[in-house]
DNA sequence: TATTACTTGTGAAATAAGTCACAATGTGAA
DNA sequence: TTCACATTGTGACTTATTTCACAAGTAATA
């Protein structure tokens, strides 16, 4: 709420990245850092690293560097992350049963709530310790359990149709793996991670050099 | 190879969208289309669509727009679509289980043609129509089928390690899902996918809004 | 055939992102 | 304390990306 600044997309990715590997560091006991340092574990540029820095209104000091500790701290308090956030996953085949396992073992700050599907062959159980739904008890349980994230795992023909039931759920963004864009009201965000794109990309790469 | 125009990050994503949505309206039987309404299914605009289009050397005709199978074919050649390139993935956890199964099933233009792990019990086996190998067999089986293309699906603390044997072994282009930027030579390129930043991404979006 | 209406392709302008380079400043050494 | 110097924060510049806007051109109609 209210951090009046906006950061852009492309320096919000790289400090939560930063975030991430400041916390590395700190498990090590390193105390502080420089930005060529942190520009260094990023793959990018010491420039980069002090400007991304400047959002979150840290300084650094001369000659020491940034306190990995407050650094830390500081990017939290930009990332507005008070309040653990609930995530509901729809879609609970291969790609979504992967993504429950991978995130109720290893994220602390993040807990995938409940998990559906419209398969009933697939509800009713509990899957890295979360309780899978049929998809008709969707809104109750999003607003039951507080969830404000949604993740969609289902293929690309009914990802618009479970976008819009996030959305009538009151869910404030969506993180959609289907290969098609979600049409979603302007107060609600989506991201897509098109694992089909990434590899088509990295083909064509890999066929100019 | 020789395609000498050089594309950029955000327009290469951008085509390889737009030849998926060619190719699901051709599967419909649509002939031609507008600028204005492969902009409205990529989600972007009619003038970002045609500036993409540019680098293909395709032309619309005024009046008609598009004709739906030359536009593909044209995207098709400028993305060196032309001899099917050999994927190898290594980790055969949750998530490269997951890719396994989704991409042998439904993508007829790539093939993962091995699966590693350092894990014997993991090994010796086939997944989704794919063959499961010791990691130590990494290298020969790469050059033997002929794999040009690396997926890393192992944790963050193996994948550097992994990374440098894709190299060593003359893979071109790799895509890694564990949390961590790889140092690869410049002759290689290394895209990566980050679960857990994108969810972080979308928790912050959600948080201001 | 001439006319109308609409769409394309692209130069030019606007916006966004990244880099440079340097004054300011705190640190550690003597 | 004073000095030398490595590092920060940021204004200015450069490069990349997107949008605007319009001349050129084609299909459909009369």
């Amino acid at each position: 709420m209210g951090n009046a600044r906006k950061i852009s997309m492309k320096t919000l990715e790289r400090i939560v990245l930063y975030k991430r590997i400041l916390g590395d560091l700190a498990a090590k006991g390193q105390k502080t850092l420089y930005s060529h340092q942190l520009a260094e574990l990023a793959h990018n540029s010491p420039a980069q690293v002090r400007r991304d820095l400047m959002i979150t209104g840290y300084s650094g000091t001369p000659r020491r560097g940034y306190t990995t500790e407050d650094l830390i701290k500081k990017i939290s308090v930009t990332l507005n992350e008070t309040a653990e956030q609930k995530i509901a996953l729809v879609g609970i085949g291969n790609l979504g049963r992967a993504i429950l396992a991978y995130f109720n073992y290893q994220q602390p700050s993040f807990s995938i709530a409940a998990a559906f599907d419209s398969d009933e062959t697939r509800v009713d159980r509990v899957i890295a310790g979360c309780r899978c739904y049929h998809l008709r008890e969707f809104e109750s349980k999003v607003k039951e359990l507080g969830v404000t994230l949604g993740i969609v795992t289902v293929p690309a023909s009914s990802a618009q149709t479970v976008a819009d039931m996030m959305v009538s759920a009151g869910i404030k963004a969506i993180l959609n793996f289907a290969p098609v864009p979600l049409k979603v009201p302007s107060n609600v965000f989506a991201d897509r991670i098109d694992i089909t794109m990434a590899l088509e990309k990295i083909a064509y790469l890999a066929s100019i050099k």
